[in-house]
DNA sequence: TTTGTGATGTGATTTACATCACACTTCCTT
DNA sequence: AAGGAAGTGTGATGTAAATCACATCACAAA
């Protein structure tokens, strides 16, 4: 329960943890690989949504745009994870941007091959299901973190799951292996990068937080969960 | 594709429309029935996560309260909806509370029964899928209406959201057949009472909504559109 | 008929955060 | 090595929304 116990000695958990070894061969069997240069989008909102993506390698962040040019992120998607839509209508639009934001090589799978082979597996449907409802969770739960505890408590919320998803221990401290700027962090909470600013300093005079070359390290683990009242979820749930 | 178009004639509409009726009986036939009166909870959170509930008749609520004692309102449940968590984790806990707003009648299916069923049936396991997506999306363009358009933003789309869940056609307008109090509208938009009072006081002023006999009645939906963006998402989807 | 209770409506004040403006640093380029 | 771009840091100011503090209203119960 403490800490350091609860997060995985690897820094980096994919969503796809959720699936067996056998399942994921099974999905990997009806994909199609593609490869993606950073800065290139998977799909706009308002294309069509009716397929899956493995992130066999690279990074994707979904995306929303606003009119005044505010650009919001919601997920930001890292080797082995699993993203996309599934929908029941037939002409189901996406509502998000995914913008590749590094060289990546994606697995593609059709909405109709996955009904396929959730028609016919029984086992892999309910690992299906079992992921949804996990990404949907970690959806709420951010949902909750955003709304509730002001920018500070968005902020430190974002912070966890950094740590729960690119974080390495050091001793206490927990080095989070990925460089973030100032704005990236703004619009992952909604937020100006002036503001991150000030709130980041703030963390780094109270002892919170530090930079070591240009990386975020967590000094206190313990404040940031008070400030976004986190009740130590599990770290496959509370991620970005 | 007009606003009278897309709304469906009856004023109610529940999520488990996403069933077919064959896909239904077998989920009913798993479930067992429960009463709950009103004001009572079908779960805290903290509470183990392993079942899913069909409101067979009645209302529940599912919110987050803070450590201020500021309550959040996610989602509001209704006759005929299907709700719940599915997760991969043997000792999920809920991270919100369900709250029993009308006396019900609540169908209970627990998790295990589900997962025979998913695992039995494979056009039901991908009917469920394409409804867990649904739910998702749900909260998805929630969570962005609630972050990107401010409170004024918010506002909109929830009465939207109310519309396509309550909504009645008058003629060009549309009656919101619920009552629902200021203080109900501020948690679930995360703002106070006060500013809901004035935000309606601007509205009502600006001919976009009225009241009739403590009902909302939207004057103008395209205002509200605009307001928050919307883009016509499917009412299924688009809901509170 | 009064009294209590929950809801609405509205002003004054405070607070949180955005916006604007600009100096400073890093590091990449050619 | 100089110039430029991208990022950081920070003050001053503006504004949206919360907070506080009441007045009023609707209506049910005593």
């Amino acid at each position: 329960m403490t800490d350091t116990l609860q997060r995985k000695p690897v820094s980096q958990v994919a969503n796809s943890d959720c699936f067996t070894e056998e399942s994921l061969t099974k999905l990997k069997e009806i994909m199609y690989e593609m490869r993606a240069e950073a800065g290139n989008h998977l799909f706009w909102e308002g294309d069509s949504a009716d397929k899956l993506y493995f992130l066999k390698r690279g990074q994707v962040k979904i995306t929303k745009a606003s009119d005044e040019g505010k650009s919001f992120i919601l997920y930001v998607y890292n080797t082995g994870d699993l993203f996309g839509q599934v929908d029941p209508f037939q002409n189901s639009v996406h509502s998000f941007n995914a913008e590749v934001t590094e060289n990546s090589i994606i697995g593609v799978i059709q909405q109709k091959d996955l009904e396929v082979l959730l028609w016919q597996h029984g086992d892999l449907a309910v690992e299906f299901m079992k992921w949804m409802g996990l990404m949907h969770r970690m959806t709420q739960t951010k949902f909750r973190d955003l709304m509730m505890f002001g920018k500070p408590g968005a902020l430190c919320s974002t912070l966890i799951r950094l740590c729960n998803t690119y974080g390495k221990n050091h001793g206490s401290e927990i080095v989070i292996t990925k460089k973030l700027t100032n704005s990236e962090l703004a619009d992952m909470i909604g937020a100006t990068r002036e503001s991150v600013n000030r709130m980041l300093g703030d963390l780094k005079r109270a002892n919170i937080i530090a930079m070591e070359n240009n990386y975020i390290v967590i000094k206190d683990l313990p404040y940031l969960r008070d400030i976004c009242q986190c009740e130590n979820c599990p770290v496959d749930m509370c991620r970005i």
